[in-house]
DNA sequence: TATTGTTATACTCTATAACTATA
DNA sequence: TATAGTTATAGAGTATAACAATA
């Protein structure tokens, strides 16, 4: 989606910043689609599953808001993912209009194994290029980014 | 796609830069893809039409490579676009199994329309948040670590 | 034989809107 | 009325493999 050519960012300078973003955003991407396949799971999947991991669950409206995927679709996706036992729907009292979706014990295993095994996979494509300190600063001017996306 | 939770980094330094990098390329996309659906193209379509942009027109698989659209499903897209009317179809003699891909002049003007478009509407965000050196010095950070993920 | 692009298949994602059951 | 989640529909993207034409 979306990578700008090299062409000359003329007068505008955040042009300079926003395509190196989107390039380097897809440049890990074609490193990390691959891997994330072998896991047997497509990108709208793993995006639930990254989302649910390290919570206690959370109604599908709060994962449609968290992921990139709509409420209707939500419901084929966590359709797909229960019956792979991934994922299970938890009836509360309270509200009995929402349902509280959140990993199994499978699903957390499954979320445990992808990210040490990505952390593996990633790091030396990171140090091969950036020291610790330009780590920090890039962690840094990204943070600042990020926080004015999301409240702009 | 793989937005990481802010979870502790731990001893890994370079998740402090992985994870502000998907989640600020995610907040920038909850900004652009709303504003791509206002042009009438779905998300593959204006990557075919961006990766197009500037160029001669390249092979149906070229154009494969630079995307991250597989052959096959190319096919479908191009066919879109094509009645469309923003991409044309073009038989070369040298070598008669390729085919190249091109904009239409009313694909180069949707091409046009779009960028200065973007560059407006995208802008503020970068301005508010970072200054003219800050931009330089992410430009830097960010090109370094995307020419190691492709060289990788 | 290898390569280019198309076709065929089967599945997944997508947006949208209407629907139900609760509140 | 408003909200949470599902269903229904139609279209688009996806991977994969087999295919025809050309090299």
């Amino acid at each position: 989606m979306n990578k700008k050519k090299e062409k000359d960012p003329g007068e505008e300078p955040y042009l300079k910043v926003l395509r190196p973003l989107v390039e380097t955003y897809f440049a890990f991407l074609r490193k990390e689609e691959p891997h994330i396949k072998t896991l047997g799971l497509t990108p709208a999947q793993f995006d639930v599953i990254a989302t649910l991991g390290d919570t206690e669950g959370m109604s599908t409206c709060q994962l449609s808001d968290e992921t990139l995927v709509t409420k209707g679709t939500l419901t084929g996706v966590l359709d797909r993912l229960e019956k792979m036992g991934l994922i299970e729907r938890v009836y509360t009292e309270k509200d009995r209009r929402q349902i509280i979706i959140r990993l199994t014990k499978e699903g957390v295993k499954c979320f445990e194994r992808v990210f040490p095994d990505q952390i593996y996979f990633l790091k030396p494509y990171f140090e091969n290029a950036l020291g610790k300190a330009e780590m920090e600063t890039l962690r840094g001017l990204l943070l600042k980014l990020k926080e004015s996306f999301e409240k702009g």
